[in-house]
RNA sequence: CGGGGCGUAGCGCAGCUUGGUCAGCGCGCCUGCCUUGGGCGCAGGAGGUCGGAGGUUCAAAUCCUCUCGCCCCGACCA
């Protein structure tokens, strides 16, 4: 088996079938499988320990914002969900409902959370007297329902676990400061973390949260031309302070609605990890957040068996002061059976140890990233292996960066938009008049939807890429998952 | 919710058109031996009410009806 072609044949190649890919690896890396309800999913040990790095390093820098974590019930009163009107209207379709305890028919019927505003307000207006008990920043780690029609691993199943923050401030300008703060919090913890590059943005009326004033989300680009919004950043303003009376007394003796935020993301985002940086032999995981960084893979002969052992276990602690380290010492498969084994389950540095390095007094080093193979000697090994796990969280970001890029199209007019999206897709960064009907042609003709209004950009006078309208709005558009 | 595909051993499948030695294959799993630098080899072994319920028939994995579930593509959402 020296072909390129045998490595991985037990998924679908990415580049024939990238959806049947995207479910073989999950599957065959033991991420997740699939539950016996409808439209859910079991996170394996694997993918669990995926998601634990991610929460650590997110609530660490959630925290380091001000806030902290409470909890909230899973349950939610019916007329909670009805008190604001477009917010009952967005989640509405997709609630599921407890209507039944035991034999008896429950007086109200509650709903299974689908996000938690209402029930978090309805706290927050017993616990809110005075401008002193602001601001308010709460944020919880949970579950949350949603019955969607149609599910996929990760990217849309009816239960997932996600952050929900919910804060209530003094003024405007201090929410909105706020919702871009953890907007921010999202965008250097998807680029320095999870090594996904992002466009921060503001989302248009149509694509905002059904509550919000104003919606601000990252999104990311997949490696098959598709975009998926990898966290949001809502400005609530005072619409559910209004509704379930969240108030203050002002220094000024005034009785205040409190102006408020809530923002999110979810384990939606290891989907996004698994299509930007995967490839033909399966996950390749950002170092930072790989449940295990680095796989030490001994050749073992017969003979030379017990020397090997005691050299791995020994690389083994030392490389346990340093990183997330796994030692695979299972006699019953071959050390290419491995190889695959591993590189298909992402680990971002594979370390080979046999008889020919002992005696030459250092180990094989293989990056997930590019498969580039080097030798380090056995003094020093932890820094080497320190530096190594530093390059591939870079290469992965660098590489995805460059793909982000390299698939962000400036088109001239329509037609060349459209042809875009039929064939590379990708983002295409084009002005826009700020029409609603412009941004409803360009869903139905294209498939595209506006992803977001970019922060970064300064505005320059271009013509409405539908209708050829003078404007200042550049904004950019991509189909998204 | 529309369009398409599919449920037969843990996984992937063949068999179905033309009912009757069709309960079969590969992988995986178990035992033993052997091997180990890119998915080793040999020998033996365990494992399935053919998604479910009705119906037709002497006889149903196979034909008919209903039903449950899954996947893909759209529309909707994180």
């Amino acid at each position: 088996m020296d072909g390129q072609e045998g490595f991985v044949e037990h998924i679908a190649s990415k580049a024939e079938d990238f959806s049947q890919w995207y479910t073989d690896v999950i599957l065959k890396s033991e991420l997740a499988d699939y539950a016996p309800v409808r439209g859910c999913m079991v996170i394996r040990p694997y993918g669990y320990g995926l998601w634990e790095n991610m929460q650590a390093h997110l609530d660490a820098r959630i925290k380091a914002t001000g806030h902290r974590n409470a909890y909230f019930p899973l349950f939610i009163p019916e007329s909670f969900l009805r008190r604001e009107a477009q917010h009952v209207e967005g989640f509405a379709p997709e609630v599921a409902w407890v209507t039944r305890a035991g034999s008896e028919d429950l007086a109200e019927p509650l709903v299974v959370r689908p996000t938690s505003e209402t029930v978090i307000g309805y706290m927050y207006s017993k616990w809110i007297k005075s401008w002193r008990d602001l601001p308010v920043l709460i944020n919880q780690w949970a579950n949350v329902v949603r019955w969607e029609k149609t599910t996929r691993l990760f990217l849309r199943t009816s239960e997932f676990l996600w952050q929900e923050g919910h804060t209530c401030h003094r003024t405007a300008e201090e929410a909105e400061e706020e919702t871009l703060r953890m907007l921010e919090v999202y965008r250097s913890f998807l680029t320095e973390d999870l090594a996904i590059p992002v466009i921060a943005g503001r989302k248009t009326e149509k694509e905002k949260f059904a509550g919000a004033v104003r919606t601000y989300s990252v999104e990311a680009l997949m490696t098959d031309g598709r975009a998926l919004q990898a966290g949001t950043s809502h400005n609530l303003g005072q619409n559910f302070a209004k509704v379930f009376d969240i108030t203050f007394l002002d220094q000024d003796d005034e009785l205040r609605h409190v102006w408020q935020t809530s923002w999110g993301v979810s384990t939606r985002l290891i989907g996004g990890i698994i299509m930007v940086h995967g490839d033909e032999r399966g996950l390749a995981l950002p170092p930072r957040v790989a449940p295990t960084q680095v796989v030490i893979v001994p050749i073992m002969p017969p003979a030379a068996r017990e020397t090997v052992l005691a050299v791995a276990r020994d690389i083994q602690a030392r490389l346990t002061k340093v990183s997330r380290v796994d030692l695979d010492a299972r006699e019953e498969y071959s050390p290419g059976w491995k190889f695959n084994e591993w590189e298909l389950k992402g680990v971002p540095v594979r370390l080979e140890v046999g008889p020919r390095d002992i005696k030459a007094g250092h180990v094989v080093l293989v990056r997930r990233d590019t498969g580039e193979k080097t030798t380090a000697s056995m003094d020093g090994l932890e820094q080497a292996v320190r530096d190594l796990l530093k390059a591939v969280q870079d290469g992965l970001y660098s590489r995805a960066k460059r793909f982000m890029d390299e698939n962000t199209h400036r088109v001239s007019d329509y037609d060349e938009f459209k042809a875009v999206m039929e064939t590379k897709r990708g983002f295409v960064y084009a002005p826009w008049c700020g029409n609603q009907g412009c941004e409803a042609v360009i869903k139905e003709e294209t498939g595209a939807t506006i992803r977001c209004i970019p922060l970064a950009e300064s505005p320059r006078p271009g013509a409405c890429i539908r209708c050829g309208s003078r404007s200042n709005l550049w904004v950019y558009l991509a189909k998204a998952y």
